[in-house]
RNA sequence: GCCCUCGUGGUGAAAUUGGUAGACACAAAGGACUUAAAAUCCUUGCCAUUUAUGGAGUGCCAGUUCGAGUCUGGCCGAGGGCACCA
């Protein structure tokens, strides 16, 4: 017997798998379709162990889908527009084109090599023109439609990327990518009318059964929607302003004003341009607004105006107005009406500027007396000071009582506000997809004509040039459309519109005249499963949710109405952390371990610090390179130990340990498979043992079916070592197994392996001609049933003792059993059983006087 | 501050959904084979006197139940999301 040798195994199949087209997918109305997808990469050069880790979660599911009969497809493609192109380029002196085609390449050899199921017929990438060519043709149908349009706003400026991002790409005030400090700035940008769908895109959550309930708790809580009314505040002073528009939820603490906050971009600032104090005062915001730590002090600063504004339930109240850095301008009107005694901010406002208020709300374990002090009351209880809203319960019917009355005197209205804001899809970039527009000489918008699609991105560049590198490029910019000159939008498209309809593209990749054909997007759609990061949980899946029903607005195209059915969430690929005695980061094969202690490679001197594990990065250098880890081990058993350590939705801990204990597994079974194929050779004679291996097999059958329904793929590969241990001992003992059975289980137990290690399995099945009629085994029900069955017997809920006898059998012949055993001698001897508790096939708990 | 999730051996984790806690693996210790090492195989796993046998035991405290890792309430701790959203 030779070695298992993975690499010419692994090489043989993947290049028998490609040339059959195995998984290649057709539409075939007669079978059930399985839409397996998992979020594409971006390539960035290499595959990292997260891709490992994310694709052969898909793998198995994908391929344990078609044995069951589906028609599966799992195609793959590549997220190939963004920045890292255009940096790598720059410093490099390359094309953005060539280097990501370059990257596509490798990358793509080295998921062949992991053996994964894709039909890579369907691959696709957005930086082509055939991808971004529909693309464009959506973005002008979205046009049509009033989804898109145009207007200057206060963006999120990114210094370092010199881009604009989306609100969803501002984390802790920084760029998501370059780390900056994000910048206001005022520019004019192309945004999608996502907040239309604010509400369908909240209901529509809850058809997502099979979506983690964190992600749509996220998503829920960035839509943000909140009921409330919006109030017209009269206003005095020497300003030519008559009222100003507050959003509230708390209409009903309104007998608690005591002052009004404007946002400084609120329209009402435009009499303020020239007070160099209210200048200076703005600018004072906006270096705060921005740190962190000033979002975390929270520190409150306010102008004052001379206006005043009257309380519309009482109007002998006046109080001041103020321009407020904690006033946002993007939400409600961008004016607030302060109640210090029921809002925090407020509260903290008010003490800084010494403004005087009263308490309205009392919680219910308070004296009518009761006053706010100290910090603002947020909770239920009663109405106070409120005259005739006295008495009212909060919030159950202080909220929509006081509304019905501000609607019945005109005061006010009942109005849902959402958070979410409409999506600036804008970037300063070069490589993305050009937006599909021009300017005249007056600056008026137009549509390029469809027949002129697709804009190309222009080759040749200065990307060395300073911004847009598409600003420079002239001979590209001016154009003539129907006799008139026109210059071209030089703005390029966010790449989360790429990745927003890329699912509908792999449903017709080969179609050119289409972005999809609808016959096969209705075949194929909703995607079954789709596989990501957790990352991803707002922008990805919330801008693809979007653009779903953004397409089928208006015209009823879509059968389905979201297009990831289930959504799988993966977590994250970890790795203890290292640093050398200078603070620098070590990578894994920069040290060794001496003793209990890692040292520098080659200096026993050099002791290094070990640090916490954390997920995979190159910042942090404690990558491992799944190429060199395939090379070594091979492919089946780097996906068996990806799958092995933890649930697929926790974070895994690498372990060279472990990878190495999976590759010695694989050694093993392969040892395993040549003594079963020995024993298969063999004549029936009449000693055989059969019973057990069929019932096992069964009951395997039963479980990894269960847990592959589950998720979980730990405990399936916990399920094929414990097979394995079953099958050694069986086979290491004389006696002889009933070959016909041996044969048909050893067959179920290999497809039962196989979408975990699909090499190895189809080289085993090949080696001993079982290669045929290859389907995923039935849990036979009659066979599950054991005849004989441990039970447990408590004595006062304390286990005592584990009796096997047959199933089925009644209390008393069990109690029959139990006092012939010698334990009953022990514990029951002169005690009297008050009470017997006696569960079916399964425990008997005797209740007894100690 | 608000919201969500999770606390099980030295470690990663299982537990048929209320019924034998710790499957499966990693690490460690002891042993076998070996001149030796590696590899391989076996055993152990917290406390009590050694195989046997007891006892404690799933973050802490109560509760429901014949029986709780699992259900209920409170507390403590960890991780994640949002963060002046009025």
């Amino acid at each position: 017997m030779e070695r298992y040798n993975f690499k010419t195994v692994e090489e043989k199949w993947q290049e028998k798998w490609a040339k059959l087209k195995v998984f290649q997918s057709k539409i075939d109305t007669s079978k059930e379709k399985f839409y397996c997808l998992e979020m594409f990469p971006y390539p960035s050069g290499n595959i990292h162990m997260g891709h490992v880790r994310n694709y052969t979660i898909g793998d198995v599911l994908s391929r344990y889908k078609s044995l069951q009969g589906f028609n599966v497809m799992h195609p793959m493609g590549w997220d190939a527009f963004g920045m890292p192109a255009e940096n790598a380029a720059r410093e490099n002196n390359l094309d953005p084109k060539e280097w990501t085609k370059k990257n596509i390449s490798t990358m793509k050899e080295q998921l062949k090599k992991l053996g994964l199921s894709i039909d890579w017929d369907r691959e696709i990438s957005t930086c082509s023109e055939e991808y971004y060519k529909h693309q464009q043709l959506f973005f002008l149908e979205l046009y049509e439609k009033g989804l898109v349009y145009r207007k200057e706003n206060y963006v999120n400026w990114d210094p370092i990327d010199q881009t604009v991002l989306a609100n969803e790409q501002v984390i802790d005030g920084k760029g998501w990518r370059s780390g900056a400090v994000v910048e206001r700035k005022k520019l004019n940008q192309w945004f999608f009318n996502i907040s239309k769908f604010s509400q369908e895109l909240l209901d529509g959550l809850d058809d997502l059964k099979q979506w983690p309930n964190k992600v749509k708790v996220m998503q829920k809580n960035w839509i943000g929607k909140s009921f409330g009314c919006e109030i017209a505040f009269k206003t005095e002073g020497d300003l030519p302003v008559k009222e100003i528009k507050c959003f509230t939820t708390r209409p009903d603490t309104l007998f608690g004003f005591s002052f009004l906050a404007l946002s400084v971009d609120h329209e009402i600032s435009k009499y303020f341009v020239d007070d160099k104090k209210f200048q200076e005062f703005k600018k004072e915001c906006s270096r705060t607004g921005t740190t962190e730590e000033a979002i975390a002090i929270g520190e409150k600063i306010g102008f004052k105006t001379n206006l005043v504004a009257i309380n519309p339930l009482n109007p002998s109240q006046k109080v001041p107005v103020f321009f407020a850095n904690f006033v946002l301008m993007d939400y409600g009107f961008g004016a607030v009406f302060g109640c210090p005694a029921h809002d925090q901010r407020d509260f903290d406002f008010a003490k800084k500027y010494g403004l005087n208020f009263k308490t309205v709300v009392k919680p219910d374990n308070e004296k009518d007396s009761f006053e706010v002090k100290g910090e603002a009351y947020s909770g239920p209880g009663t109405l106070i000071n409120s005259e005739f809203l006295n008495n009212l319960k909060v919030p159950e019917e202080s909220i929509v009582k006081t509304i019905d009355i501000l609607e019945e005197r005109k005061i006010g209205q009942k109005k849902i506000n959402f958070r979410l804001k409409d999506w600036g899809v804008s970037r300063q970039r070069y490589w993305g997809c050009p937006i599909p527009m021009a300017y005249d000489e007056d600056g008026n918008v137009t549509t390029i004509p469809k027949k002129d699609l697709p804009v190309k991105l222009p080759e040749n560049i200065d990307l060395n040039s300073k911004g847009n590198p598409l600003n420079a490029k002239t001979d590209w910019k001016n154009i003539i459309i129907n006799g008139k000159k026109y210059v071209r939008e030089t703005d390029t498209l966010d790449t989360f519109v790429c990745s927003s309809w890329y699912y509908l593209r792999f449903c017709s990749s080969n179609n050119l005249d289409y972005g999809f054909r609808q016959e096969e997007v209705d075949y194929w759609m909703p995607v079954d499963q789709y596989i990501g990061g957790i990352e991803h949980a707002i922008l990805h899946l919330l801008y693809s949710r979007f653009f779903m029903k953004a397409l089928g607005y208006k015209n009823k195209k879509f059968k389905f109405k979201e297009p990831f059915e289930g959504l799988f969430t993966q977590g994250m690929v970890c790795h203890e952390t290292y640093k050398d005695k200078n603070n620098n980061w070590l990578s894994p094969d920069e040290i060794e371990l001496i003793g209990d202690q890692f040292f520098k490679k080659g200096d026993k001197n050099h002791k290094v610090k070990v640090g916490p594990s954390e997920s995979m990065s190159k910042s942090k250098k404690n990558v491992i390179d799944p190429e060199n880890i395939i090379k070594s081990y091979g492919a089946d058993a780097v996906r068996l130990f990806i799958l092995s350590d933890s649930p697929p939705e926790k974070d895994v801990q690498w372990s060279d340990q472990g990878m190495i204990a999976s590759y010695k597994f694989l050694q093993k079974l392969w040892i395993l498979h040549n003594k079963i194929k020995e024993k298969i050779k063999k004549k029936n004679d009449n000693d055989t043992e059969n019973e057990t291996l069929e019932k096992f097999t069964n009951q395997m059958i039963n479980k990894i079916t269960n847990n592959l329904e589950g998720f979980n793929y730990n405990v399936i590969v916990a399920n094929i070592y414990e097979t394995y241990n079953f099958l050694i001992k069986l086979i290491e003992k004389d006696k002889n197994i009933d070959i016909k059975i041996l044969k048909e289980s050893y067959k179920k137990i290999l497809i039962l392996f196989s979408p975990a290690i699909p090499h190895f399995t189809a080289e085993c099945l090949d080696d001993i001609n079982l290669l045929e009629k290859i389907e995923w085994p039935k849990t036979d029900k009659n066979l599950l049933v054991e005849d004989r069955i441990d039970y447990v017997v408590q004595i006062n809920g304390k286990k005592r003792a584990i009796l096997n006898e047959s199933r089925d059998i009644d209390q008393n012949t069990l109690m029959s059993k139990i006092k012939l055993n010698k334990f009953s001698e022990k514990y029951l001897k002169d005690k009297s059983i008050n009470k017997i508790i006696f569960v079916k096939n399964r425990l008997i708990n005797l209740l007894i006087n100690e």
